[in-house]
DNA sequence: AGCACAAATGAAAATGATTTTCATTCCCAT
DNA sequence: ATGGGAATGAAAATCATTTTCATTTGTGCT
C-alpha cells in the first residue's frame, strides 16, 4: 500500500472538502503543481483507507471525496440556475442515527439533498 | 423519449426487483430472450423517469435499479449485501419545507437515503 | 561518496459501465 | 399497400477508474 501524497489532502482541502479525483487532479494541474492522475487516484483510496476522508457517489457515478472533519453540511440546489445554498443537517443527522439503530445497522452514513426553484428565477 | 420494453420490467420484477442494468441484460439472454443491451438501458432509464424504478449506487458505482412502492419513501441500504429497507421519513420532510421556505425557495423536492451495514453482514 | 533495496511516481494500456451513432426493422394510420 | 415516426441493436465513442510496468526517488548502510 502506498501512503498519501501531502498535496492531495492539501488541495482536497483547499477545493471546499468535496471533489472527485479528476477535480482534484484538474486543480493541482491548474496550478501549476506537478503530478499523476495515478497518484491522485492512490491517495485519495490511501486517505478513504486512513478514515481521513469519506467517499461517496455523485448521481453520474463518479466518486467524491469529502474532508470527514470538515463541518457536515447538506445542499439546496435550484433546478433551473444550480445556485446552491449550504444547510444546516441537524435533523437529519438525528433521524439517519434513530433509524439505523432502530434497523439494527451500524457505520452509517446519508446522503440528503433538497431542490427546486430559488426566489431569482 | 422511448418508451420501456415490457421484458424489462418483469425482467427486473424477476431478479427479485433490484439489479443492475448489466444483471438484467445477462439474466435475459440465459433466458434466451433476444434483446440488445442499449435497450435494457434504455427501458430501465424511461422506468426511472416515470418513477416505476428507483436508481442507486452500488459502492463500485454501478447503478443499479429497484422496483418501487408509489408512496413517497426512503432506503436504509446494506453497503455489503445491498438490502433494502423502506423507511419513513417525516422528519425530513419536514427539514426540506421548512429549509426550503427559510431560503425562499419553491416546487421543492428531495432525496435522502442512509446506507451503512446491516445486522447480518 | 557509492551501493542496494524498497517505496513512490506516472505514462500508457486495459477495463468496464454507460452513452451515442446510425442504419435497419416495426408499427400504425391513411 | 405505403409513408413516416418510433423502437431496436450492433458497433463505436466516452469516461472514470484500475492495472502494468519501467523509471525515479528516498533511505539506510559501508
Ligand atoms: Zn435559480
Ligand atoms: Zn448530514
Ligand atoms: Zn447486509
Ligand atoms: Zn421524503
Amino acid at each position: 500500500m502506498s501512503r498519501s501524497n501531502p498535496r492531495v489532502l492539501s488541495t482536497l482541502e483547499r477545493a471546499g472538502g468535496f471533489a472527485s479525483a479528476q477535480e482534484v487532479y484538474r486543480l493541482m494541474q491548474r496550478e501549476g503543481e506537478s503530478i499523476g492522475l495515478t497518484t491522485v487516484y492512490r491517495s485519495l483510496q490511501s486517505l478513504v483507507n486512513d478514515k481521513i476522508v469519506d467517499v461517496l457517489r455523485r448521481d453520474d457515478g463518479e466518486a467524491i471525496y469529502r474532508l470527514c472533519g470538515d463541518a457536515h453540511h447538506h445542499h439546496l440546489v435550484c433546478k433551473s440556475c444550480g445556485d446552491t445554498v449550504e444547510i444546516e443537517g441537524g435533523a437529519i443527522e438525528k433521524w439517519a442515527k434513530v433509524m439505523a439503530e432502530e434497523h439494527g445497522f451500524r457505520d452509517v452514513g446519508h446522503t440528503a439533498e433538497i431542490f427546486g426553484i430559488c426566489s431569482k428565477c
